[in-house]
DNA sequence: TAAAAATACTCCATAGGTATTTTAT
DNA sequence: ATAAAATACCTATGGAGTATTTTTA
């Protein structure tokens, strides 16, 4: 067996309570399986990772440098559903296109909205024609996700540009 | 249930292998288990993750964005050994030496402070002049590491010992 | 001596194995 | 028709619960 993701939430979980039974109540556990998980990651690592106390338990060095990391994998392991989650998003859900009425005749709109439909069939896309100002806002409050603006004139409002000659 | 360190494994095998059954093959695993986990997967993170083809399955985009979350966070998983092994051999981090006012000038205790910091000089060592009741107290409770202390007065107290002649 | 952790068991859920069916080319 | 994945069903291992003992200050 290998250390899995729920020894790493058990082990942290002790660590900040400094409290086995505590920390068991916290996790919705009981008491004695805690112990055991703790036991099998500090056998699973070689390394005693809690002096056992009167009143409950500590770090040791050991256990201090093994917190820092369960805690970094953890918030990576949480990343993870989030950025699926997005991934699936941007293939399948809306995307709203903003232009200003003199962009949206340049040949590039018509023909970047043609090719996108053909890659994501599933996202339902719309053109919403507005002001430069507006297109601005609208990013701003998500009410929009891309647009096409002049490069030369937004530039410190914006966070990534891609130009396009002409 | 949440997604375990193995269903990353799994994951990344599966996807490397572009083949279910191949990469069970390599995991040392059967066939029907290893489509019940990636299953499980894609059912967690509600997104299909593979198109299941005539001649193996093919990473959707989803799942290439999986993929490289999963490989990220495996690689940090097997640091996570090395990274506590070498805090265990006190290769990092600090050294807390403890030592009476008297034995602090006594040969034995700067050469062998100066050849420790010879070998590990990653190490930030520290030298805590206490008295000797004060020494095991510390000790005891891991605010200091080592102590050079006279070895016939607390032969009891100590877990381990070295004793060095004059 | 009191509070907390460890141990000894029992039980259960989920992972994994075996046999078979379904699907895609 | 064939190769591979899915499904159905069974087994077993590791995790969690309950009762009790051991440890630490």
């Amino acid at each position: 067996m290998t250390l899995e993701i729920r020894h790493f939430r058990y082990f942290v979980a002790v660590a900040e309570e400094g409290h086995i039974t505590r920390a068991a109540e916290k996790l919705g556990m009981q008491q004695p399986p805690l112990s055991q998980r703790i036991g099998f990651i500090e056998d699973k690592l070689g390394a005693r990772l809690f002096l056992r106390r009167a009143r409950g338990v500590e770090l040791t060095r050991e256990g201090r440098v093994f917190l820092e990391i369960a805690r970094s994998l953890l918030s990576q392991h949480e990343g993870v559903f989030e950025a699926v989650r997005r991934a699936a998003r941007g293939q399948t859900g809306r995307l709203c296109v903003g232009a200003t009425p003199t962009s949206a005749f340049h040949p590039i709109v018509p023909l970047s909205i043609r090719s996108f439909r053909d890659e994501f069939p599933q996202v339902k896309l719309t053109l919403e024609e507005r002001l430069p100002a507006d297109l601005i806002k609208g990013l701003r409050d998500e009410s929009i996700d891309v647009a096409f603006l002049r490069a030369d004139k937004y530039e410190e409002d914006l966070a990534f540009r891609q130009t396009f000659a002409d």
